[in-house]
DNA sequence: ATTATTAACGCAACATTGTTGCATTATAAA
DNA sequence: TTTATAATGCAACAATGTTGCGTTAATAAT
């Protein structure tokens, strides 16, 4: 594994995304970086963000990809992000149920390496 | 609700959908259809087909947004799409599982209105 | 502290995917 | 057959993501 370097536009978007309740899209990023860096970058600083287990990604239901903080031990040497997300319809916010993990029964011959869960609908601010 | 007409691109649009074992993007669409109709027609027929609830629309953990036939009893007036949908990362191929739906248990206050379950890895085929 | 290595960056250019407006065509009903 | 309008084709546009390459800057080595 190759080194990383921590840079300024790094610690930026991370501190955005930690900041932040809710995931967040590359552009709502770029937005809320007010374009400390290129838009470029940002794509790159999140794939290595991605790769290095720091942030996860989150498909939306609208094909949208969000990108959230990863909550978890840091002794854990592997961990899953198999919670569920929910993308309210109407304040168009994705949050992160941690604790809600959905349970199934798959067919044999099957080999889950990735997860996605996503539900859309109305959140308990917008109901 | 309005009138729906049944046009050579919606009907062939459909069987090339129906006779896939495999959920289908826009683009696969276009390819299998030998440009019989432009491109923008293929997403209009697509949406219609989405909201007369003939096919159903799944979204792949990269963000690619996939289409697949319902199979549901005709006589149910209102079915859900919560069963999952499996990704092969090796031939690609988006399977609907049918008849595995997860359970979960969401905190209260939360109106769901549509999920979305996905899942990669190896198929059977792969593996 | 200085130098060397190369990860990370900015910029430009490009590819893909999806959307919109409008004139034209064709479906289905009158 | 006529009529209303759903559906189409085309062009233009917008948004999103990717790639190549020369430059900058973070980290390690001296």
């Amino acid at each position: 594994m190759k080194a990383t370097r921590n840079t300024t536009a790094k610690t930026t978007i991370l501190e955005i995304i930690k900041n932040s309740a809710v995931a967040l899209s590359h552009t709502e990023i770029q937005t809320l970086s007010h374009t400390i860096c290129d838009r470029v970058t940002i794509y790159r600083v999140l794939d290595r963000l991605v790769r290095e287990d720091i942030i996860h990604k989150i498909v939306n239901l609208d094909g949208t990809i969000k990108y959230a903080s990863c909550h978890h031990a840091h002794n854990e040497i592997k961990h899953t992000h198999n919670h569920i997300h929910f993308s309210c319809e109407k304040c168009h916010l994705v949050t992160c149920l941690e604790h809600v993990e959905p349970t199934f029964d798959l067919p044999p011959n099957y080999q889950v390496n990735e997860v996605n869960f996503t539900l859309s609908g109305l959140c308990p601010n917008c109901l």
